[in-house]
DNA sequence: ACCCAGGGTCATA
DNA sequence: TATGACCATGGG
């Protein structure tokens, strides 16, 4: 099943090429700035960031949090994620940068970003899979909210056994996760909304449209 | 005038 | 442990 629908996803769509960063240290940033926002406003942050020069950590440390939070203010909780991103930066370095993180083997690496102030459970395991290639599948919003209307999951479950059922019904890899959470998003960012309205969403638990055939009748579109 | 977006923290019970 | 309030811009 969880395969099945990967197959069709990736058929229907293709590669995603994420995540959408030129570095490592962007990828975090990104991570950040993403947070319940659009990534249509996170890229407008980062590019001011980077048209000031400030994506790399040192320029981030060096900043004041009011200065950093003009710059990303399209991005949306700009005076938090502007101490979140130096609460991050900062451990970053403390630990010897992106290359001595490299070395830490997952688990360690995983509890010391869930240490960071404003780095929860899905932005950990973003930068974990697509900072460090490791395999962890990436569980967002979309993720519960379409595997819920198609019956997988029940919705109330907590983000570790939803990550659990992926890591226990797919082979443990970074690329497929990689892909997997991409195409996810991709499917999620067409047609599953909250509170889809009657017969807008084919995903949706009352649409005419049968279960098994939506997913793939929504990715030939 | 709503609703929504690639979450997370904190106060309260 | 489990809710609810809060954070805030920009597009549909």
């Amino acid at each position: 099943m969880l395969r099945q629908l990967f197959d069709t996803l990736h058929a229907a769509f293709g590669d995603q090429h994420w995540w959408p960063a030129d570095t490592d240290y962007e990828v975090m940033v990104g991570a950040v700035l993403t947070q319940n926002t659009a990534w249509r406003n996170v890229e407008r942050a980062i590019a001011n960031l980077r048209g000031a020069g400030l994506l790399e950590p040192g320029a981030i440390m060096a900043l004041p949090a009011g200065q950093l939070a003009e710059q990303i203010r399209p991005a949306g909780y700009f005076n938090i994620k502007a101490r979140r991103l130096q609460n991050l930066t900062a451990v970053l370095l403390d630990d010897g940068g992106v290359e001595a993180w490299r070395r830490w083997d997952t688990d360690a690496l995983r509890r010391r970003l869930l240490q960071v102030n404003g780095v929860g459970e899905e932005t950990a395991d973003s930068i974990l899979l697509y900072v460090f290639q490791r395999p962890v599948f990436v569980v967002d919003a979309y993720t519960r909210r379409i595997f819920t209307r198609l019956g997988v999951l029940v919705g109330d479950e907590s983000y570790g056994a939803i990550a659990d059922h992926f890591h226990a019904g797919l082979p443990r890899d970074s690329g497929l996760f990689n892909e997997y959470h991409a195409l996810i998003v991709r499917l999620g960012n067409g047609i599953c909304r909250p509170r889809p309205r009657c017969g807008e969403c084919p995903l949706h638990g009352d649409c005419p449209v049968g279960r098994a055939s939506v997913v793939g009748d929504f990715a030939k579109q």
